[in-house]
DNA sequence: TAGAACTATGGAGTAAACTATAAGGTGTAA
DNA sequence: TTACACCTTATAGTTTACTCCATAGTTCTA
């Protein structure tokens, strides 16, 4: 267990997750990320624990989730008590089942994209009239909002 | 080929796709649709070209596309000339491969997900400070950001 | 013929997620 | 010691994508 004591900037977590130290105090003050540790001057020191939370909001964002829905997490997960423990695997498990859903949308519109990129040069550009009735533009999106 | 002249009101077409009058009168204004025909009335009439061109935007969107990309992609739909024809392809292409990146992406998102899941019982609730070895999550980042 | 339910316009307001600015403190290298 | 890159705070501004409002015209049903 080698570099289990990982010590960041603010600056440093940031460029590692590809962010601004900007956005990293913006999650801290919404309550996005719990505060983070400091050191004697007051600065923030990103320690593996931190590290691991700014992880796991970035990978909910990226699953599609709002700000809001990932601070509810990041509540339910620092809260104490018998009920707390369920409720997090629930919302884990919510999770889960909505990146599933994103999973399934993304390839219905891979498919479309795909179809439109096959047929283009029967319809010669018309991306707009393009009959689409291979892919059956009703119904699918009528699934979709489901 | 029947059905092949569909025409619907501004409020048939927005309940159709599952958004509202407002929203389609701001796409038109932004330009992310061309502009909808009229009846001598002036009100819009959507017909199948304006149908498909609304299914495909809001497939692009679908896929996490900015309006502005979108637009883009319809002005460059619209443009005739020898060259148009080739960009399109050409962004279609890019919208595949952007698609097949987000699908990558919640592919990791899910089983990092998964994997809180599966040992959550484990470090007992302790998300913040779960050791994510089992997902690599430094590398995993690292290649994300590329 | 009245009223409801649509249609139109321009412009203002909103929510989310940053992003920038001002005004200052700290740490290191030349 | 001075320059420079970093750090802190609070607050204001920006962008995106709507969403609502006021005002007015039209079409349908009772």
């Amino acid at each position: 267990m080698e570099n289990s004591t990982t010590k960041m900037s603010s600056k440093e977590a940031a460029d590692y997750f590809g962010v601004t130290t900007d956005t990293l105090r913006f999650y801290e003050r919404k309550g996005v990320i719990p505060p983070v540790h400091r050191d004697k001057n007051g600065y923030r020191v990103y320690t593996d624990v931190e590290l691991n939370w700014l992880y796991l909001v970035l990978n909910l964002k990226r699953a599609g989730l709002s700000l809001e829905k990932i601070t509810d997490f990041a509540q339910l997960a620092l809260s104490k008590g018998p009920n707390a423990k369920a409720a997090q695997k629930r919302l884990l498990q919510e999770q889960i089942d909505e990146v599933d859903k994103q999973l399934f949308n993304l390839q219905q519109t891979r498919k479309v994209l795909q179809w439109k990129l096959d047929t283009f040069d029967e319809h010669l550009g018309r991306i707009d009239a393009g009959n689409m009735d291979a892919v059956d533009v009703r119904k699918e999106w009528q699934d979709y909002k489901k």
